[in-house]
DNA sequence: CACATGTGCAACGCTTGAGTTGCACCCCAA
DNA sequence: TTGGGGTGCAACTCAAGCGTTGCACATGTG
């Protein structure tokens, strides 16, 4: 498993999701994302290495150019482990509220 | 629904996670909390803020100290949200597999 | 009341990250 | 083979975030 936290530090920030939501309408490259987006081909391939370096984007070749996909399966991978984390801490409560209960 | 992004931004941080962990304990205020971590008060104070802002946790008044709590339904909620953008790729990837077979 | 503990506010230094520009290289196509 | 589109690398600016220190204020406890 990739570890969590940097998964959603790459989350966490709203120029890569709209990279994510346009890579929803297809592959594209770093230079197709730049006519799309108002910023550079240059900040969009950091951006997609970042993407890329927790799992969430996937490069494939063509021709001379790199199509980057996002990787679907990973977005789950990370809910299920946040859900799970999120259980924990309920369960934590039902410890305490059981402790309350019996006193 | 608060807005996403900025949860993730919030959980993108190793020390806020360390913060999360101890609160697991038990409900702690921030300066019971510079007791525990290598890290001054006022800077765990400014986590906690942030992850009040997102709604990852909630603040309560027992005396004169300010305690705080983890809400596990926030990190519920914000998992299913992930779950259901994964769940989206996968139905586009399914349409895209379906217009290639179809060809 | 007085003291101490907990909190809040503000300013500062430092690092990190986002975005830019410029240039070199590679490789497909005409 | 040659030109152009695509990519990669490097250096730079700028803003934001993390963490610190210092001080002021409040509020229980002795």
């Amino acid at each position: 498993m990739t570890t969590l936290v940097p998964v959603f530090a790459a989350l966490g920030d709203d120029t890569r999701w709209s990279i994510l939501t346009a890579l929803g309408a297809g592959d594209a490259s770093a230079s197709a994302l730049a006519d799309q987006l108002p910023i550079s081909r240059q900040a969009i391939a950091k951006h997609l290495a970042v993407l890329q370096e927790v799992g969430l984007v996937e490069p494939v070749r063509v021709g001379r150019e790199v199509r980057f996909r996002v990787v679907g399966a990973q977005l789950g991978a990370t809910a299920r482990q946040l859900d799970e984390i999120g259980r924990q801490w309920d369960r934590r409560l039902e410890s305490i509220k059981r402790i309350a209960e019996s006193l």
